[in-house]
DNA sequence: CGAACTGCATTTTTT
DNA sequence: ATGCAGTTCG
């Protein structure tokens, strides 16, 4: 895939841009003034306010390939950081794009990525050798719990979650164990959790791994204890570049400003109106404080948006004015009016998705793509009933942000085997897999075993090997430990001579793990088998293993092709960064957005950053936005009434065009009748028969694009399918354009053909 | 040691 | 309603 680890050394991989100052003009002429201007400031600290849809990243791209194109630069001489991989790839392929090739050896990637190839290269300077393992936030709880007797603390009160949460936090903040003050929560159950921290940093250098905190802390440590490792980064980034710049916490922000003290040209490029991470460590004050951070700082605000209508544009800036927090900026486009945002109060949920689902029909009707249009949601489980009213009536939709192919058991378990070949130390891996196909080691066996590794400070394996000479074993367990050792060894050996992709084959073969799922009854095992066979041919994609296990633990998305035309489902955090034609924001309640959480434990702030929530999500809109809010709404299997959002009235009224039935909605709070007065269940304004819909799903079917039509005799009884929802089955009977299927894990079921997928 | 049961919480999420 | 995690029983 993209950027497997290498140990390439970036400065000897250096071709020097010759500059084409052509080219370069070029591309400039196709920004405008002070996005110009964002590009051609290379020189000095530079902060740049990029409105939402403002062309931040083309002027983040233009900026790099600017610099390239100057001769200021050669590629290695370049930082470029975001948050995401996806970031990441896009700016090197566009980047890629402007200067008509590809360009080699520069450093661009997330925070993490960088982290940990800096830490690669000078692992020794902070005790971790450059194979150290990264743990994920699964492993960190894991590693955790196994201090939370020692320590005795109450795993009611502080579950392993909330303490790895903790630590977590602390390490956003650049603290280590020996850094917490009381104000920073040293003192948190009478300072158990901060000696669970300490001893749990002990133990993460003693197994050489490091969580993801560890990728920028453990470098801040480095450049802070190795003044000349500092130095010689320092002076090789001349133009550090910094994407989504709100959203960085204070270890990134230390982290940045260590390496730009050396050529001071740094650029971020962020918008604090849309700073919605706070909640994990973002610190908005960052951006705010930019200036005293990086003095002679120029400032360069784009407000000129190209995305949305006038509008939308001004129901958003209108929302947002709400907020004192805020920099402050004037968006601004010359875009045609368009149509008004559209505000329409529902009873219920169901009525809801229905209007909404009907609302897609004719638009597609029209000739509108569905990958132009986007629910968006505050909180995950509501996507479900849109996804059942899209079933319902045969819109393919895709919802993002579902668990990911390296989070699945399977995969993680396949991952723990392969990391216990490369890292033998690696306890939580080793753990994992130790009774996988179970094997008749539990806990009696293993506690002995834990109390060696942890007397002496050595890993598991190690304190088996020691063990597995005495009497502390019984001889069943003892015959079995020392079997699986001898293939640990075998394996490592096999390593050498085979390719990784067929070592991984072998291992899941030779281990039982396959076996294991083959025999297995569930449901879901065949599902399971799948995936280990993508994860087998995914491997061939990488140099090696160490670099199949870096993409794993750095690179845990999805990739969902956009080719076919799907209606988007997601979150708004999911949704910030994306663009659509139309933006369906159903939800607008008071407790669920703003979340009634985020109220409780964010006060004043949880609010503005729910409102900056609200903002994203309209700005996200090109031509149309719908927010909808419901008088009656279930929650958690029982029917709760709900009040509109303030959001809702904080929309200047000339941009809006208020669609509720009337009595819904007279303004806050008046005339919102909950399902006590059980009368109105069946007589409120929008109620209809159930049946409905099935109705439209059947007459409806001829808007769908002739492509998409399913093929008449494409499939045939006893074949195995894949449904989007309901996952792997069979296919039990045909009729007509429905088939039934018996699914592995949701039982028989009739649907559409069109959902269908043939594997 | 493994399987069944009961109780409990249930925003947002990247790496 | 639902799933997950911790506890209890066989």
């Amino acid at each position: 895939m993209d950027d497997p680890f290498d140990l390439t050394d970036a400065d000897t991989v250096v071709p020097a841009a010759s500059p084409s100052p052509v080219a370069s003009s070029g591309h400039l002429q196709r920004l405008n003034e002070t996005q110009r201007e964002a590009v051609e400031s290379v020189d000095g600290p530079l902060l740049v306010l990029a409105g939402a849809g403002t062309g931040k990243t083309r002027v983040l791209t233009t900026r790099l390939a600017h610099i390239l194109m100057q001769g200021k630069a050669h590629p290695g001489q370049m930082l470029a950081v975001t948050f995401t991989n996806k970031a990441a790839r896009e700016m090197r392929e566009r980047v890629a794009a402007l200067v008509h090739r590809p360009v080699e050896g520069w450093w661009v990637g997330t925070f993490h990525h960088l982290g940990a190839r800096l830490l690669r290269y000078h692992a020794e300077s902070v005790g971790l050798t450059p194979n150290f393992t990264i743990l994920d936030q699964d492993d960190q709880v894991r590693l955790v719990k196994q201090f939370m007797d020692i320590h005795e603390i109450d795993d009611k009160r502080f579950p392993a979650r909330t303490i790895a949460g903790y630590i977590q936090r602390w390490k956003d903040r650049g603290l280590m164990p020996d850094k917490v003050t009381i104000n920073e929560g040293a003192d948190l159950d009478d300072g158990r959790i901060l000696a669970l921290y300490a001893d749990y940093q002990a133990r993460l250098q003693q197994v050489n791994a490091a969580d993801f905190g560890d990728l920028l802390l453990l470098c801040l440590q480095m450049f802070q204890t190795q003044p000349d490792i500092l130095a010689r980064y320092q002076n090789q980034f001349r133009y550090i570049l910094v994407d989504e710049y709100q959203d960085t916490n204070v270890a990134q922000y230390l982290w940045l400003r260590l390496l730009a003290q050396g050529h001071k040209n740094i650029c971020c490029v962020g918008d604090d109106d849309q700073s919605i991470y706070s909640w994990r460590g973002a610190e908005v004050g960052n951006i705010l404080r930019f200036e005293e951070d990086f003095p002679g700082a120029r400032i360069v605000r784009l407000e000129r948006n190209y995305r949305s209508t006038p509008h939308i544009l001004a129901a958003a800036s209108g929302l947002i004015a709400h907020n004192e927090d805020r920099l402050g900026k004037t968006l601004w486009t010359d875009a045609n009016d368009g149509e008004a945002v559209r505000v329409r109060g529902v009873w219920d949920g169901e009525e809801e998705a229905r209007t909404v689902g009907e609302e897609i029909e004719v638009l597609h009707g029209k000739g509108h793509k569905l990958n132009e249009m986007a629910v968006l949601v505050r909180a995950g489980f509501q996507t479900r009933e849109f996804e059942e009213r899209l079933i319902t009536i045969g819109v393919p939709y895709r919802v993002i942000g579902g668990p990911r192919f390296y989070e699945r058991q399977e995969i993680r378990d396949a991952v723990a085997y392969l990391r216990v070949i490369a890292q033998p130390d690696d306890d939580l891996a080793f753990e994992r897999i130790v009774n996988l196909p179970k094997r008749g080691i539990g806990q009696a066996t293993l506690q002995p075993i834990h109390m060696l590794a942890r007397a002496q400070r050595i890993s598991l394996t190690r304190a088996i090997r020691s063990l597995i000479e005495t009497d502390e074993i019984k001889p069943r367990p003892r015959k079995i430990l020392a079997d699986l050792l001898v293939d640990f060894d075998r394996w490592r050996g096999l390593a050498q001579m085979i390719g990784h992709a067929e070592l991984a084959g072998t291992v899941l073969d030779e281990c039982g793990y396959t076996e294991m799922w083959k025999t297995s009854k569930a449901p879901e095992a065949p599902g399971r088998l799948d995936n280990l066979k993508e994860l087998v041919a995914a491997l061939e994609d990488f140099d090696s293993l160490a670099a199949f296990l870096e993409h794993v633990s750095l690179v845990m998305e999805n990739e969902d092709s956009l080719i076919e035309d799907k209606v988007s489902l997601m979150t708004l955090h999911g949704a910030k960064g994306l663009e659509f034609q139309t933006v369906f924001l159903p939800g607008w309640e008071e407790g669920l957005f703003p979340h009634q959480r985020a109220l409780d434990d964010g006060g004043t702030g949880g609010l503005e950053e729910e409102r900056r929530l609200a903002y994203v999500g309209l700005t996200r809109a090109r031509d149309r936005a719908i927010v909808s809010f419901a008088a009656n709404r279930r929650i958690y299997g029982n029917w709760q009434s709900a009040t509109p959002s303030r959001f809702v009235d904080e929309l200047p009224n000339d941009h809006i065009e208020m669609e509720s039935a009337p009595g819904l909605y007279e303004g806050n709070a008046s005339g919102f009748g909950g399902l006590e007065d059980s009368a109105n269940l069946f007589n409120g304004p929008n109620w209809r028969p159930r049946r409905r819909g099935r109705a439209v799903a059947l007459s409806d079917s001829d808007w769908r694009t002739p492509d998409r039509q399913a093929p008449e005799g494409g499939f045939s009884e006893g074949e195995r399918i894949f449904h989007q929802k309901f996952g792997y089955g069979r296919i039990i009977a045909i009729d007509g354009d429905k088939l039934e299927i018996a699914f592995e894990k949701a039982g028989t079921k009739k649907v559409m053909m069109s959902f269908i997928e043939a594997l």
